[in-house]
DNA sequence: GTGAAAGCGCTAACAC
DNA sequence: GTGTTAGCGCTTTCAC
């Protein structure tokens, strides 16, 4: 009852000529069983040689790849990172996207992705969009429910935040250095014999952003000034319409340390067109991020460095070893930054170095 | 043999504490058929209203989500879209995507994102990026291959090209107006009194960008004047170096053409800060996109504008059409656009007019 | 309106 | 090393 011609229970022959072809279509022209063009397609399973390469001309004839889906629903494991991400008009999250997306795709993954609106509380959609069985889920530029990583506990799916924070147990954090950045910038500007600071962040719940404005406000403070703060939301004209208000102050800032670069080109335009003032004669104006419009002329913005690829590379480390098994739920990683001299702010006497064709600053504390 | 204690074939209780709970176990809890369960989630399907509420409260107790991959593999539809980029980098297109993704996942769908290689080819990984079955493939900014392309064909998947054109039969296309962009920004400039003219193209095989060029070139030549053509490979680096090259010329234009807003960023930059040139006295910019960054005081680029929401809008509209089986495979749509007149090029006498906030012009003709 | 049963295309024991 | 078998979690006839 083992004999060959017993074989239509499952390798009937189907419609050829629609559809994808499946592995028992391979299979049947192989003569081959359907479980052994499966070993065929699975690195490190048990099939010879000389089978293998039968199977797969057969596939290769047929054109036939590996339904993925499939794949997923017995393995239970999609190769599918899911990411949400609510800036995505902020080059810098455009290019951490990016970056994600080549280093998962280089170990056959991809992105599923969701804009997630820019409001703080994370879309009821993304629960739906979990069901993809999706083996990872990173949060850019957002903050997951409680019920969202409890699901996410629940299941075994790792959870990333990239420069969030979330009081919610069970996710991990990647952010740049930001009370570095906030004290770094600070330091730098009252070496630069500014007097009259200001600080504009993303929202006021934004820990990220607090943190920065935290380390800045501290060592300001610390030095006898006023930090006059403002939110702008992350968005253009959010930060255009805060720095429209901090220069109507009648005391006007002299310097303004904005949470990240994106929301300092809305201070610069603004500051220029609509004030008339002269970068850095009478405002100075610091950024966050170092994207790739930092360095152009139009801007050439001074600002404390955030690695898109490193935030990603240690993202990935995270979720993979986390998916291995080798590490506990709860990791936060920070990456390295540094403060890129450029024109948009009055330089300090000392302190300058050159890295390659760059000018970082470091505090020299007396 | 119908009665209720044999249940135990499919029904069996299983650990519930682990993992998503499944369909079977909603049924269990809430004393009904798995079928039953399948029903109260589908829109549409025969079910009393009130077994519907039982089994909806089971399901909330239970933490309940349809898994999207099983659900996939038997209706052959997935809910994804999949989307190959190459230039993420660029603002245009990142806000291509942000717009693609909120409407598709206004109807429940996400984007399967491949960030492409900037390089003509496609991808060779895009192949396995396919057996997601994703109900349709967009490529932005990037070229399918012919095999790509026989291979969706073949599996019904509709495929929309955003921003380019392919000779491949079976691919919609998306586009802004070419012509009409390349011609009205020829007419602008020459009505703008200049005298010799330069384009930055993207790349020399871009469909998009050959057609700027051409209706450009033709307007241009047909006045008796030259067009000194450079390519800047739609990158910033690449337009930068266009540009020098351009302005090194011993006839250095006095008008430049860029086939991006990106690339004329580029431009304008290199422009000023290398060739120490006021803008728009000594040189007028135009680029295409209109991006955000155009506006920005900054660049304040005219550019002739071409709308993402409204390339998002038609790429979905056309997938949604030829999965309804009601469209043909090949369509072509290109999206209206028109000349926004900022300050970076100098301005004719005549032709200019308000619209709402935006200045605009259109050519004309005697 | 509801349940039983088959099956989507694959993987993973398990025999041989 | 290879085939057989039993699912993965769902949708979808088909009876009743």
């Amino acid at each position: 009852m083992r004999k060959p011609g017993k074989t239509d229970g499952r390798l009937r022959s189907r419609a050829r000529d629609s559809r994808h072809p499946t592995e028992i279509d391979v299979a049947e022209r192989a003569g081959v069983s359907q479980s052994a063009v499966s070993r065929a397609f699975t690195a490190g399973a048990s099939i010879a040689a000389e089978t293998r390469k039968k199977i797969l001309e057969a596939a290769k004839a047929l054109g036939y790849q590996p339904n993925l889906i499939a794949r997923s629903l017995t393995t239970k494991r999609s190769n599918i990172v899911g990411l949400a991400i609510s800036s995505l008009e902020n080059p810098f999250y455009a290019q951490v996207v990016k970056e994600l997306s080549e280093r998962l795709s280089a170990t056959g993954r991809y992105i599923l992705m969701f804009a997630a609106s820019p409001g703080e509380a994370a879309d009821p959609r993304l629960e739906a969009f979990l069901s993809y069985q999706i083996d990872a889920l990173v949060l850019t530029a957002t903050s997951p429910s409680e019920a969202l990583v409890g699901h996410c506990r629940k299941s075994g799916v790792p959870v990333v935040l990239i420069n969030r924070e979330s009081k919610v147990a069970g996710v991990s954090t990647v952010r740049g250095e930001n009370r570095r950045a906030g004290e770094t910038v600070a330091a730098f500007l009252v070496a630069g014999g500014h007097k009259r600071f200001a600080f504009i962040g993303g929202t006021a719940v934004s820990t990220v952003s607090r943190e920065r404005e935290g380390a800045f406000s501290d060592f300001i403070t610390r030095r006898g000034h006023d930090v006059a703060v403002r939110y702008g939301d992350y968005t253009f004209t959010g930060a255009a319409a805060a720095t429209r208000s901090l220069l109507s102050l009648p005391n006007r800032p002299d310097a303004i340390f904005c949470a990240s670069d994106f929301m300092a080109f809305a201070t610069l335009d603004v500051a220029r067109r609509e004030f008339d003032l002269s970068i850095p004669r009478d405002l100075s104006v610091v950024g966050v991020d170092d994207v790739a419009e930092a360095s152009h002329a139009a801007y050439d913005l001074t600002t404390f460095s955030q690695h898109p690829a490193e935030l990603a590379r240690e993202t990935i480390e995270i979720i993979d070893a986390q998916i291995a098994g080798k590490r506990p739920r709860t990791e936060r990683r920070e990456v390295h930054g540094e403060l890129i001299v450029r024109s948009s702010a009055r330089l300090p006497a000392a302190g300058l170095s050159e890295a390659g064709s760059r000018r970082i600053w470091v505090p020299v504390y007396d």
